[in-house]
DNA sequence: CCGGGGAGACTTACCGTGTACGGGTAGAGT
DNA sequence: ACTCTACCCGTACACGGTAAGTCTCCCCGG
């Protein structure tokens, strides 16, 4: 497939640090570049949704006919690829944007605090983690980030080879977020069905049960959300970072 | 709604590979089962990738026109749910049939074993993973599953808390695999193409050319596809497992 | 033995999606 | 002013999921 209808001129050439793009009245004729197509593709996405997300709606959003957008961008594929780069440029700049102790002295920190600042970033982004994955993601903004997380690994005393290691235990959390298998229960919190339901799957879900009413009885708000919170995301990033210190420290 | 065909208990062991191109010849009405769907469904996925796994070419698989399957699942999205259905219950079978030590005596060995075992599994479909993650997957086969994996931590010794935990943790790796990042490079493999590249990159990306550098120095065959094989997963998911550990003795 | 019921398959059709194609239009350069 | 060209629009198509209605057997009660 991939008809490879590749005829648009590559003028675009990106990284324009677009100056102005002002949101005039109705005066015709504002040029727009592919930055805003793919902007207003975050914009949409964040307001109603991944599926929102189609080439019309997303024409409409920048107020344009649907194959206009087509000169911005050369395929919905180019979309998701673009929304990657947005959202990676976000993360750069807000890791860029704070003071972290350095690699050098204590790697463990500086890589913690570059991780969940990262995560801040998705969570205003829900539906990025979806789109990252299912790119083949050798998109250069992901490159970059990567390599970053790298930097400090080797900063930190670790060989190429427990550094390639790490990013592969660490999976998604490098980058701020962890694909959880249980994200979007939502509805279920009606008290009382939540407990029927609980005396129906017992006996086929003896261990789950248990475990769901202990959590209850920790928290008894949070009935079925309480999964992949802020501190289930930190206990399990250091438990990740304390093993690889370990193995950094008995290695090399 | 819940057309649940809960009546699992088919041991796979298919090898079909019926090559049922075209069979003109009239067919004594075979009734086409909802199983009979699923079934087709994932060998179509397996044989020809995720996107082929359209309704009017599974219908055609069975040889059977589209708006037929609707008789035997709801929409998509149930063709979908069921898939997932079918690959838990291959694991399900994979894992009792293996004879893993008891999780009483050695819990991380009982665990582990479990694990890459249920990894097999996706190393067959290995669209898999796409599809589950895709899912809200509060389905019941993922829920006996993971109901499966509590009950060995907790059989290890685990708290219902500390076992919650531990599933964050290992995230998709309780069900034996994790999406990674880099997976489907596959292309790249011309070595001299590839030498260029990185000398491209070289000053964009000084960490990870030195990191592929290096990986290329070990293992000079797999120049990218160096990713998530056998032993990164292992790596991984020992690395938690001791990490587990460790909280779990310092614990309770 | 027959005729009706009904489940399961087929046909047709609708709408929404991505996108190929060709024609229009504004603004700049000569 | 007139072309040139970058940009944009409208139309059209193929393909996706699926709602509704129709047909075709097989089975079963009379």
């Amino acid at each position: 497939m991939t008809p490879q209808t590749d005829a648009d001129t590559d003028t675009d050439t990106d990284t324009d640090t677009d100056t102005d793009t002002d949101e005039l009245t109705e005066r015709p004729r504002i040029p727009l570049s592919r930055r805003r197509v793919l902007r207003a593709a975050v914009g949409l996405a964040d307001r109603e949704g991944l599926d929102a997300l189609t080439m019309r709606r997303l024409a409409q959003e920048v107020g344009v006919e649907a194959m206009s957008l087509y000169h911005h961008v050369a395929n919905k594929e180019a979309v998701f690829d673009g929304v990657v780069e947005v959202i990676l440029g976000e993360i750069m700049t807000a890791v860029d944007g704070i003071e972290a102790p350095s690699p050098e002295e204590d790697w463990q920190a500086a890589l913690r605090t570059r991780i969940l600042t990262a995560r801040k970033v998705f969570l205003r982004h829900r539906w990025a983690p979806h789109v990252l994955e299912s790119r083949s993601t050798t998109s250069p903004a992901v490159i970059a980030y990567i390599d970053h997380v790298v930097g400090v690994l080797r900063a930190g005393g670790f060989s190429f080879d427990l550094a390639h290691r790490a990013l592969h235990v660490l999976g998604s959390r490098a980058l701020g977020f962890a694909q959880e298998l249980f994200q979007p229960d939502g509805a279920q919190s009606a008290d009382a069905e939540a407990a029927v339901m609980m005396e129906q799957m017992a006996d086929r879900f003896p261990h789950l049960v248990g475990m769901l009413a202990d959590a209850v009885h920790d928290d008894p708000d949070n009935t079925l959300g309480f999964c992949d919170d802020q501190f289930e995301f930190e206990f399990a990033l250091d438990l990740i970072l304390e093993g690889l210190e370990r193995r950094r420290a008995a290695g090399a």
